[in-house]
DNA sequence: GGGAAAAGCGGAGGGGCCTCCGCCAATTCG
DNA sequence: CGAATTGGCGGAGGCCCCTCCGCTTTTCCC
């Protein structure tokens, strides 16, 4: 629809550049009003806080929000998506430090630390990730594209298996998180962790 | 369709022993009523039917759906329990026939047949499985129970890993399961059941 | 057999989700 | 400068979920 200027590549902004229209500024203030509120709301009660509150409380109408925000899952994402991204991007730096299997486990793990503080988004993107059509595809290319790197490398290093799809990783991690949403226990969902990578390995014949 | 012979220890029969309770017969008339068309319209609706629906074309009012099935969960695992506990039952025969891993993978892909072709019921089940306390615990200690056979006969005969809690692998089996609900790709569960397998392999050091 | 008590039934009702549509404010053109 | 147009807002309303409680049916005890 609108020209995006071609400005950063590989970055894509999340907002269409800038004021091109004024009266967006309006629409805009809105928009990051939901997303402040929601992530307060999202922090504090564990899940499912009605969403009529959070627009209620951001000053707008239900209808504004869910122009904004299409589905639950939408909204979640707009509020996580900036500190998943900045967990995508970590991997190389774990690359120059650590052997790519290494590296793996590590950013997994980082991975698992953040949605373990966020048990309530989770149980909000369950049905979103799950149910696959819905949600996060942005979100989720950024963290293939992650994963994709970190196992390049570690075909050229021996270190990691060659013939395996990335695409097959993200959905084994998102399975794990997904299977030990609430069952709470840190050391299993680490141990499952570890298997993953046990399947990594390349199988020494 | 009462097959609960007593015989087995540490298989709890789903309903409370025969008839003591005579009343109980209307009341059980109704209980399979219900779980009758619910086993129909999951088969139809690939997923959300209103259970009002269900209970008016049983012939009940919805408290008493609600009472025999107190969520959404109970009457899908009602449902599907008998099924489910075929597959899990399955697994000593298949250890006669194959050696272990090959049985295992065997067996996951049985159970992920019977998975596929109630995709509706997936659907339905993510929110139970993935939150947890909600639902299945018989199911699921079932499913446990027939994974660990495998594992200590593999164990035994050393083309399986012994450092493995059965309990992990359901979770990951799950899990798998859960992300791939509804992304429709066949082969990628294959795939992904495949890299299970190679986890549990031990590795020839 | 008859009456009391228990067991079970069913639907009305409150709450949240999401959609749809009439109204306001900013913009653009004469 | 004013009027038509367009972008955006907000809430009323329909749907489904689940709970709660008064009513019917069955059983038990005399």
């Amino acid at each position: 629809m609108s020209p995006s200027e071609p400005a950063s590549p590989g970055v894509p902004a999340d907002q269409p550049a800038d004021a091109e229209r004024p009266l967006r500024a309006h629409a805009r203030r809105n928009r990051e009003n939901l997303i402040a509120v929601a992530r307060a709301a999202f922090a504090a009660a564990d899940d499912t806080v009605p969403l009529e509150n959070i627009a209620r409380e951001a000053g707008v109408g239900i209808g504004t929000l869910y122009r904004h925000f299409p589905t639950r899952e939408a909204l979640v994402e707009a509020v996580y998506s900036t500190e998943l991204d900045a967990i995508a991007t970590s991997a190389p730096a774990l690359l120059d430090q650590f052997p790519p299997d290494v590296a793996l486990r590590a950013w997994m793990g980082r991975y698992e630390a953040f949605v373990a503080t966020k048990r309530g988004m989770v149980d909000i993107l369950r049905a979103g990730w799950a149910s696959g059509k819905i949600a996060t595809p942005t979100t989720r290319k950024r963290i293939t594209a992650a994963i994709e790197a970190i196992l390049t490398k570690g075909t050229e290093t021996g270190s990691l298996r060659a013939d395996v799809d990335p695409e097959d990783v993200t959905t084994m991690l998102l399975g794990v998180f997904l299977s030990t949403a609430a069952s709470d226990t840190p050391e299993q969902t680490g141990r499952l962790l570890d298997l993953i990578i046990d399947a990594l390995r390349p199988k020494n014949e």
